[in-house]
DNA sequence: CAAACACTATACCGATCGGTATGGTCTCGC
DNA sequence: GCGAGACCATACCGATCGGTATAGTGTTTG
């Protein structure tokens, strides 16, 4: 196990996530990153920093992912396809960081800096509705964009709440494909 | 400001609701309800318990309501808009009661009695399942009844969440109405 | 060689936590 | 009138917290 600051910020991470910012103590996670109190308060000048500072890694991980996603080819459907798959596929592969992302999103228990997560998922929405948007534009939908970018955040958002506390597999391919799909066609027989 | 066992829950609620169960303490719980620390220990064994007795009656408050709603009349459509709306309708009248169990839900830092709040949401799915299901089998729709349950109540927690943080007005009738025309009509042209 | 850096090990600080002990004061039902 | 329950006020306990002080070690850099 050896020391610095990336030992110290995966460790933080892990146990973050697990734990909650206030039940989460330095301790533990000197002890996780194989090294002292004094070390970490060397490289961070507080919990708070410390926390701060993966707090901005995670958003910046999820949205880089995001980006590149929404900039696919393909006709519409598979592109609303692959921009929801591919956030699945994040989620899957790094499920600590979402895990830490929704504690620190539910959790105000502490007085810190204040980030501003609100604003980060607005940005996410505006990205989806630009792409429904120049489906109705086109003529191939109908509709407000707004709405249905929000509509879908939602269906991924309870996808990969019900996949972290149930373990079921619900960030597969073809789950996004039936969200989508019911997204563009509704339920209605005929 | 009256002692007894209500204040003292009525406090904990909100303070709960405010800072988490880590950070909120007995004595600013105490504080709040007018009382001393000695009268919340005669009343509740431990802070641990007096939580438990929260949970317990906010979940019992929310699927009350929701039982209410389910039996409701109507076509289909105004069915699923009257039940997602009489949910608005609650937590916009309780928003500390949605915040409490948001919070509960989310934040597992403490060891408590494991309160299974999975198996109380998969009873909400199946009886949202339920009236679509009825829709299905009368030929009005097309689809699998849980997976359009589990839509809805996605778009339904978004809604509140987006509610809860922003302040918006997203919980109305016409919000609960647009969402059942959008997962019964779907968005495609023509 | 010396200064700067990145730590280690240990021990401590003041604050706050959940919970309890002591000892008293009301108000009720029997 | 008397005991039981519902408190009050105060003070305390041990544990744990974030953070710091002290003193020393090994490595890198000029």
């Amino acid at each position: 196990m050896p020391g610095g600051k990336a030992a110290i910020l995966e460790a933080a991470m892990r146990i973050f996530a697990d734990k909650g910012y206030a039940a989460a103590s330095t301790r533990e996670i000197c002890e996780a990153a194989g090294i002292t109190k004094p070390a970490l308060y060397h490289h961070f000048g507080s919990k708070e920093q410390l926390f701060h500072e993966l707090v901005i890694d995670a958003f910046a991980y999820f949205h880089k992912g995001l980006l590149r996603s929404a900039r696919a080819q393909g006709n519409l459907r598979e592109r609303l396809i692959n921009v929801t798959f591919a956030d699945f596929r994040a989620a899957r592969k790094d499920p600590v960081r979402v895990l830490f992302l929704l504690r620190m999103v539910f959790s105000p228990e502490e007085r810190r800096p204040h980030f501003n997560y609100i604003e980060q998922m607005e940005r996410e929405r505006e990205l989806l509705a630009g792409v429904f948007r120049e489906g109705i534009e086109s003529g191939e939908l109908r509709g407000d964009p707004k709405r249905l970018a929000t509509a879908l955040m939602a269906m991924r958002l309870f996808a990969i709440l019900e996949n972290l506390f149930t373990g079921r597999a619900t960030l597969t391919r073809r789950r996004a494909a039936e969200m989508v799909d019911l997204l563009l066609e509704g339920s209605v027989s005929g």
